[in-house]
DNA sequence: TTCATTATGCGATTTTGTTCGCGTTCATGA
DNA sequence: TCATGAACGCGAACAAAATCGCATAATGAA
């Protein structure tokens, strides 16, 4: 049987869904992540803990929709001011430093969608890969453009290429979010990474 | 009081360690690390689970002490037939697949060793890290080499670019060690990184 | 010998994410 | 009106890593 979508049961349903995110949210930001209980964020939502279940297949994934929310956003801003004109490096590296500076604010959130990465068979494991895959997809977006306009040269796989700048920043990331190094060298990595790959995409001529 | 090295305390010790250590990897190549709890381990090791305790700090560091000793025998691979002489690019590339062949037998290790960089302040975090340094620090000496035989352009900061392989081979075996992509495609992403980053680093007279 | 110290071992307990079984609510259809 | 089915909620229970307090063994010093 289909239910309407106005049905009391989902609206309900809706209410609470929200209530536990934002008591997540509230508790991820005062304690962070490992230190907020599920039964804390339960109690303050105003429901059981076990009712999280009901909406939610992991505790990680109460924080995947708040990475889902900063990606839009990150790509909100760097399309606001974009210039489709300019060098692909620099278009690269504005995009990357729009993202950078919005995760920065919030190292659980790349903390923990790295460690959700690392359970094979979760759907949050998979969320969080499928959103990497649309990060890649504009990267790749962008190199395309430039090599449609000569920037970078022909040979160029632009798919394969998106990837490794893409890789290169998951990598760089890693010793941030664990807080071994601060945002601002994680950025220079990143950057740094970006810079030494495009001597070799640029078109020299 | 300093304790003799020879200490029959101390003994003892190390004889559990050597257990624990053992019955860890036989299970862990049985049913996984996921699937092999500390129980079980203790109790094949002849001990209680909670003794475990007094040897690492974690499940996490039983694993470690193998992603070590893997390691050094993928340096010990690398340098038995590395020409000196050839180019950066090959040697790298070389250094890279020697590493990659042996811990694509073994998926778990790369996996663990992802998710205990996601554990800030702990000790497992840290021995890593550590690791991955003493990896960057290899490829570093490579590249230096190369660059002192005008094979690398002269303006290249070695200790930069060699963080960007480092982190182009991590990026790329996140995907892999989820098990979303096979250890093939995790190899030739990583190729795919150092060709395009070389085509930017080698010296193009 | 006796005592203090140190490393090791262990059962009991705690913590926390997650599952289970059962009850409740609510729209629908006969 | 009443049975049906579906989404939701919850307390109890479970699983497994990690902690605690105490016991034991081994050694050196008095």
């Amino acid at each position: 049987m289909e239910l309407r979508p106005d049905d009391g049961r989902l609206l309900r349903g809706q209410r609470s869904r929200a209530a536990i995110l934002k008591a997540a949210r509230e508790l991820f930001a005062e304690r962070g992540f490992d230190r907020a209980t599920l039964r804390t964020i339960a109690e303050r939502a105003g429901i059981g803990a076990s009712s999280i279940y009901r909406h939610f297949q992991s505790k990680e994934e109460l924080l995947i929709a708040e990475l889902l929310d900063l990606q839009e956003e990150s790509w909100r801003q760097f399309r606001r001011d974009d210039q489709r004109k300019a060098p692909t490096r620099e278009r690269v590296s504005r995009f990357l430093d729009c993202q950078h500076a919005l995760l920065a604010e919030d190292s659980d959130l790349t903390l923990i969608a790295l460690r959700a990465t690392t359970r094979p068979g979760a759907r949050v494991a998979a969320q969080v890969l499928s959103l990497n895959d649309r990060t890649i997809g504009l990267l790749m977006e962008i190199m395309q453009m430039g090599r449609m306009q000569a920037n970078l040269k022909r040979s160029v796989d632009v798919l394969e290429a998106a990837r490794v700048v893409f890789n290169i920043t998951q990598g760089a990331r890693i010793p941030w979010a664990n807080g071994m190094t601060d945002a601002e060298s994680c950025r220079k990595a990143i950057q740094k990474g970006v810079d030494l790959l495009f001597g070799g995409l640029e078109n020299s001529e």
